[in-house]
DNA sequence: CTGAAAGCGCTTACAG
DNA sequence: CTGAAAGCGCTTACAG
């Protein structure tokens, strides 16, 4: 009736009258009604709600994921969406749930870093519109949001580089993860260009989980003597950055006095150090709100309507360094490498 | 038709003939059929759906709210059920947004955290299932999961009393919120009982927020001589513990050399401080797992279905001591009080 | 054991 | 300007 007008307001403006109108609204108020959203979904078929996927390590959100959430939710409660979050232990293995969550529950959705495999991308249900961030791999038909990695890990190196230190680690994330090898690129580019040569000893293979680096530099410092200690570590994520940083306080060295550090991503952890931990700062809650914006527009279009908006396969956010107080010059008797 | 009870499997199990019930199956997986969750969710008057809600600060989830989250979302996906994410910016202002949720599209809501004056809970709708962890007040109908923070907040505070200290400070929570409170009442119990008169200069009230505690502490330190200093610092989270660490660290005091310092709640945060952080462990995760489960059977209940189940209106949980890093015995020369 | 029918609570052409 | 009707895609008594 008129009733579904009127109350959905703005709507159909004027085709009502006055009266019928504040009759509708005065029964409508009496009768306490409440529209119901599982009715109103089935007949528009939206739901107003975006999904988030995310993988689980150890059992909890990492603080990467947690910041491009802060981004997602912000703006779909801008949008007036609301966003469900569905967790997952490995990409790999939980396609399947994925796919089974799209199922109308929610109109379209937004992965965040995931890993699938060709043949799992092109499984991905064709009736319910994808945005991913930083996705492992180009997907079909998804939009991918990332951000110029291998760009941040070339100016923190040479912003070490710059500082004095000449023999510069790197911890790396997951072997073959594009995260972590365009970190390794941006790190090799540097000390090529500043004419150092690459050690690869010096260049230590761990996971982005901080407990992982952490154990990783443990090892490392056993299995070294302290002359081959580096100047800096250049850490492909904050919480590596954090766990070498616990390793080098147990085994009593001094940051940024001893050694220099630096992390990638400028997570919540990074100004929770002490020292607080130079990084490279992705700008990850702009992502996940942009992440947003795309699947609204994508949604719309889906729909049917006409939505003028160009959208690119890849949208790239710029880095930016980060100073702070865990990086000085190196001390003064550290072994350096000699210029080739 | 026969075709739901099929798709929908185990339900009716033998009312039907193996030969419609694979012609079915059948066509289903010619179709590509997949149920339509809005549809179904209408019939059955069930999303399957669970909501949460938790206030921001600053724009982001505290700690504290992720360790509930994840609880919550391990519990969820045991029971397959979605969870969506609803934030909000202020209970008191922002009750007409969480009363426009309640409208099917969750079957019940937990909320994190909430401070709801008694007319904002009253004016809750009935329809919709309620669970709440660390309530502000206790809410009508709605059942309140907690901990035993006074018990807590007593244990550190015996526990720095164990070690040799005698002039404690403690940094307190958001002045007027139960929570802050406890901590207090505890800290103060356990100096009774040791015989320390209680120093108000000593109980210096700030927020829950770990930017304010730094600012606190920073104005405190820049405001008082050094002979001021308390042996050992309480501090009512960890985020106020890492805040106050920060402004130590930037005082030039050694944590636990100079000063020990203990927070609450052992959020994540509480193990990358360096050193790690002497804390009284809240098990948010399983809260935030059993709010799920009781929100379950409250659902059920509000079903119609006939269930068991004794629910009482509070559960509390216990808290325990974890002993870390950040306490030490205090300095040989440090002033003490002096027993009365 | 099976199928035709009504209903969940909305929205939206469509005819007056 | 308004109201009666069909439809969104399921589920569940109910009659065969």
């Amino acid at each position: 009736m008129a009733a579904s007008k009127v109350l959905n307001g703005a709507r159909s403006s004027s085709r009502i009258s006055e009266e019928t109108r504040d009759r509708i609204l005065a029964a409508a108020a009496q009768l306490h009604y409440r529209p119901n959203a599982t009715a109103r979904a089935l007949a528009n078929r939206r739901m107003n709600t975006i999904g988030v996927v995310a993988a689980l390590n150890d059992g909890d959100l990492n603080n990467y994921a947690m910041e491009v959430l802060t981004g997602v939710l912000a703006a779909s409660s801008k949008h007036e969406q609301s966003t469900t979050l569905f967790t997952l232990h490995d990409w790999g293995a939980d396609v399947t749930r994925l796919r089974g969550w799209c199922d109308g529950r929610v109109d379209g959705m937004i992965l965040i870093a995931p890993t699938l495999t060709h043949d799992a991308a092109a499984s991905l249900p064709r009736h319910t519109p994808f945005v991913s961030l930083h996705s492992n791999s180009p997907l079909p038909d998804v939009v991918n949001i990332e951000s110029n990695e291998e760009r941040g890990a070339y100016e923190v190196v040479e912003y070490l580089i710059e500082e004095g230190h000449r023999r510069i680690m790197h911890v790396s994330g997951d072997p073959g993860l594009t995260g972590a090898e365009r970190r390794v690129s941006g790190y090799k580019r540097a000390l090529a260009v500043a004419q150092i040569p690459f050690d690869e000893k010096l260049c230590i293979p761990s996971t982005f989980a901080g407990k992982d680096a952490r154990k990783t530099m443990r090892n490392w410092l056993e299995g070294n003597a302290r002359g081959a200690l580096p100047q800096a570590v250049f850490c492909a994520n904050d919480a590596i950055a954090t766990g070498c940083m616990e390793a080098f306080a147990e085994a009593g060295l001094r940051v940024p006095e001893d050694i220099s550090v630096v992390g990638f991503d400028d997570t919540l952890g990074a100004r929770t150090t002490i020292p607080q931990l130079t990084t490279v700062r992705q700008p990850l809650r702009e992502m996940g709100a942009r992440a947003v914006e795309v699947l609204l527009t994508l949604i719309q279009r889906h729909d049917g309507e006409e939505v003028p908006t160009e959208l690119p396969n890849r949208i790239v956010f710029p880095v930016e360094l980060v100073p702070r107080a865990s990086v000085a010059r190196p001390p003064a008797g550290s072994r350096t490498v000699p210029i080739v």
